[in-house]
DNA sequence: CTTGTCTTTGCACGTTTCTGCACGTTACTG
DNA sequence: CAGTAACGTGCAGAAACGTGCAAAGACAAG
């Protein structure tokens, strides 16, 4: 066993357990209490974890929160993902596209939402299994390994019964004349069903993609209800899409 | 062996269980220490992997935490999971429960191995999308949140229309007269159903569940092919449940 | 075939990190 | 307040580490 693996052991076992004890993580994993005592104290001033004696206690859940947020950079999805989450009202269906803007959001939903999530994507479904109100569907399907999202003829049928208040689409290009567009034909297919299944279609849309277009079209632009970007996203782009008339929504 | 070929090794051996260690690398390799260190320094200077004292861990902190959540238990569940994996001949259809054990056993897969895998787990799923040849099916349905796996009538109804050669059914307890049991009665209906959709039945039981019942049965013990448990699995146990009729292998 | 260059690998050596023990101190328990 | 368990610190041996260097092999040019 590793030294940095034992740190991360003890933490996912201050997770499920609640509480550790010195002597008997020095049982478990073979090594003197000195070693665990020193492992607890550099956790503890790292902030990891609450010292006591005898053990450790979980670190107060606004610490751990926070590691986690600043752990990650990719600030425009993290904005255009929290406003996403925002437009969903208590008791609706939302279908939920894959993809890492996509995480974001379902990341973003308020922990006392009520709400129905349907995904294709088994990550964001996972994302969800933490969720405490939260219900979530699965749609299942033959897995397409590149963008880690079911699809195919069972995926269709399954997003075939389902209708939805709100879908939200992830694409890899918006362009004012090529409408919406991403790199497969089948993602495409399914993307373009949960369209139709849905009353409204909001586009994730982190800057970068806008003005950019991919192989194959999704829908066109006027069969959504509105863009959302965030702020850094390029003013010229935007307002070529509004231009088109297509409603688009930076994020803070 | 090329040296690119060997970093190749390196990463995917991290990949499957989840920590290299220099000395053993260099062991299995033959190879100096000195040369799996510079391997392991250029690795992490490429952001591949993360460096420690020792030897290296996984860069995504996704990866990492998901091997930490195994627990402190792992090494039955890994070499359970081995020897499960080592079951599964090219071209069958392989259904899979959800939980750890089953994680392991898809990791473990081999990388070769042309194979389809069912499941009604999206972590094994999303496990299996960096999978070069396993054709990888997702059941759909309610999201049973305790143990992340797809439960309910849609779920049911997918599972009905599949036949798979091996099912590897995880379980919390597994006793000579109580049979094989879980915790919930939803998850035994969706176990009950994949076991007679299958072929073949494997159980994946780790040492710690043998001798113990939860409440709801799954299936009698005659119901499946064997259990797969570790070498450490208490010699009474086993031998209570091959006294009662049932094949029990053991992992070396 | 020979020569020169580049890459790879292992070894030597000084440095850093990890770990367990000893010992004195502090915190719980009855 | 006494006894015990847990604690922190300093220390030493062991293991792991990085760096510099030289030998061996690969490879292209001549």
């Amino acid at each position: 066993m590793l030294a940095a693996q034992r740190k991360d052991l003890i933490l996912a076992t201050l997770r499920t357990e609640g509480r550790v004890v010195a002597k008997e993580l020095a049982a478990e994993l073979e090594l003197s209490e000195d070693t665990i005592r020193r492992d607890l104290r550099e956790l503890a001033a790292d902030g990891r974890l609450h010292r006591v004696h005898g053990g450790a206690l979980p670190a107060s859940p606004a610490v751990a929160d926070f590691t986690v947020r600043t752990g990650i950079r990719q600030d425009a999805k993290v904005a255009v993902g929290r406003l996403a989450a925002g437009l969903v009202r208590p008791g609706q269906t939302v279908a939920v596209d894959g993809g890492t803007t996509a995480q974001q959001l379902v990341r973003h939903l308020a922990a006392d939402l009520r709400a129905t999530v349907v995904t294709h994507s088994p990550t964001i479904a996972v994302e969800l299994a933490t969720h405490p109100s939260v219900e979530v569907i699965i749609v299942g399907g033959r897995l397409f390994k590149h963008s880690v999202v079911a699809a195919g003829a069972a995926a269709h049928e399954a997003i075939g019964r389902i209708s939805a208040d709100l879908f939200f689409l992830g694409v890899t290009g918006i362009h004012p004349t090529a409408g919406l567009t991403t790199g497969d034909a089948d993602e495409a297919a399914i993307k373009r069903a949960w369209t139709q299944r849905a009353g409204e279609t909001y586009v994730l849309g982190s800057g970068e993609k806008i003005g950019a277009a991919s192989a194959f079209e999704v829908v066109p632009l006027d069969a959504v209800t509105a863009v959302l970007t965030d702020a850094d996203a390029p003013e010229r782009g935007v307002a070529e899409l509004r231009t088109a008339g297509v409603e688009v929504i930076r994020a803070g």
